[in-house]
DNA sequence: AGGCGCTATGACAGCGCTGTCAACACCCCG
DNA sequence: CGGGGTGTTGACAGCGCTGTCATAGCGCCT
């Protein structure tokens, strides 16, 4: 009636619960003949091991955990929803925690799945050098994903921030614009701050001056950075074609362009949103690939789980520009 | 050096590890002061209990495994963000896993939970009432989520979804529309048929007539139902309103709308998306309000999760037309 | 004084696994 | 033919909790 457990197998098979055990585990040292009979039996009865038990047994969960800034921001969506894919075609489940930006709820988070027992740990981190790699336990495997944040002692999987906010704003430059504005924040974690990076090469590589009225380094939501990016338009000599570094920024620039019929400003955002093509004209991007980088990521994970000694990985996959139309406007015409 | 147990609590404490797993647990009859003592020691040890040997020993795990079509669907992905962070309010975790609309991955993700020992499941089921009523466990407390599905004997949350049809075809209709397209599917589940039956309900109160050739009830994703966009949008007596029962649907018609300029056609979209509002025009919606259905959930889930014997309610959310422009087109004069 | 019914606490046996160590074949070698 | 592997299996003690049942102390009744 319950649930069979390993001594169910041993019972139906004729071995010992250890032998049964081993055969779950794939352990070596078992007869071919063995095995075959275990596995009929546990076939028979249907049986799977009990989580719990294999972790308090000495073993680790089956499950990975992710934390990162908020489940429903559509690049970290589709991050978990490819770990969930990969983790369930090997049988482990995923445990996911958002911290909200906040970083003692991060720490709190973290913890909390390290003490579970998960068997590794994929982790958006932020916040200062020193307090991450604190935050980061070392007890068991983790992948730092999407910004390095100064850790050295894991493997991480980031994007080409600089380069592709290099890209993208040659791209703009590319097009006649001289008035390039910048839109997002410099500060919290590197992949910001190399966005702006990206920005000033680029415009020092086709001769342009930051000039700090059109650019915004302080805003991180979307609707922080829409009051920001009116004003951005708003102003006498208005920038005639803008560079949001994060896709809260796109959505504040976006609906500010709208609120002042002002879609003749050319756009280009980092990160790739669902619904981009749609747009009038379709947003050009830089896409960060999340697909890519969460299957990155998931293996990274998997090679620590088996083996903790290996070498650690600093891998920064390429970012890639989406020329859509809003990239493509030419500066308008001035009066 | 290794992690506190209930055993160094007890010690610390002077009480023996019973007393402080009542503590822990907030069980009754445990004088104020022990209990005072022993929450002394536990935060001075920094003592966390070890959630699998809560579940070994005979309780369930502090975590809610919630189950959806997929996880970065922006509908799923609210739903999942607001359950966990009302999970993290009272310490549990949360698992997720995802069926990609695929029967049998639906029953072998719920049973690897419920397997688990999970307090309880959110799940969004999809398929025949007979064969959903098996794949639902009874022996962990279960919230259905969006659809019905013919389920009885568990909690069930779900939208208004004939009547936010009925009110979104209503809108066109009240604004001259006589030809109403349906972009849709009509099984798998009871909430998609729900939708149709409010269209043609609609259209009766309207006075008019179900044409079957502006009428698409078999796609399911953004893909599939792109091609049936475009042909309902290109044949000659084309409707001047269509009605989008899903989001899925809700791009498609977008897509096909942009693809042929043919955006002076009138949309509804049942269910909301992030960017809507930057649409040209602004997409008007049915808003499926997922936060307030998510939060309803886990209510009911932690209800039941108490009071096993719980009467078995059937929460129909209201849903809300949010007009934002795509709604409010007139019917393009005929030539 | 004896008995009853509380409340507060503890001893102890599992829960279903895995790790450790031992046992028992066999085999090869000298 | 004895010593020392190697391959295969099992006995058993935990892992860190919770459930069950026992125990002790106390107030109150008869």
């Amino acid at each position: 009636m319950t649930r069979p457990t390993i001594y169910d197998v041993a019972r139906e098979s004729g071995f010992s619960i250890k032998t049964v055990s081993r055969v779950i585990n794939g352990a070596p040292n078992v007869r071919r003949e063995t095995v075959a009979r275990v596995q009929a039996a546990i076939d028979l009865l249907q049986y799977h091991p009990d989580p719990a038990a294999q972790r308090l047994g000495g073993g680790k969960l089956p499950t990975v955990g992710v934390v990162v800034d908020s489940i429903d921001d559509p690049f970290f969506a589709q991050v978990v929803a490819v770990i969930e894919g990969r983790a369930m075609d090997v049988g482990m489940d995923v445990l996911v925690a958002s911290t909200g930006m906040d970083e003692s709820r991060m720490r709190t988070q973290i913890q909390r799945l390290a003490r579970r027992g998960v068997a590794g740990l994929v982790v958006a981190p932020f916040g200062d050098e020193r307090r991450v790699a604190e935050a980061l336990p070392d007890e068991v495997p983790v992948v730092v994903i999407d910004r390095k944040c100064g850790v050295t002692d894991k493997d991480v999987v980031r994007v080409t921030d600089e380069e592709g906010a290099v890209e993208a704003v040659r791209h703009l430059a590319a097009r006649g614009h001289r008035r390039i504005g910048f839109l997002g924040k410099t500060s919290a974690f590197t992949t910001l701050t190399d966005r702006y990076v990206g920005y000033e090469k680029a415009l020092a590589e086709a001769g342009l001056e930051v000039d700090p009225r059109i650019v915004e380094t302080r805003a991180w939501s979307a609707d922080e950075g829409y009051p920001h990016a009116l004003a951005m338009l708003a102003t006498a000599d208005a920038p005639t074609a803008v560079f949001a570094a994060s896709p809260m920024m796109g959505l504040a620039i976006l609906r500010a362009q709208q609120r002042l019929h002002r879609q003749d400003i050319a756009v280009v955002i980092f990160g790739d949103h669902p619904a981009a093509d749609l747009m009038t004209p379709p947003t050009t991007v830089v896409d960060q690939r999340p697909t890519a980088l969460a299957e990155a990521a998931f293996d990274l994970l998997s090679r620590r789980i088996q083996d903790p000694d290996a070498e650690v990985l600093d891998m920064v996959m390429p970012t890639m520009l989406l020329a859509r139309g809003s990239g493509e406007l030419a500066p308008r015409s001035l009066p």
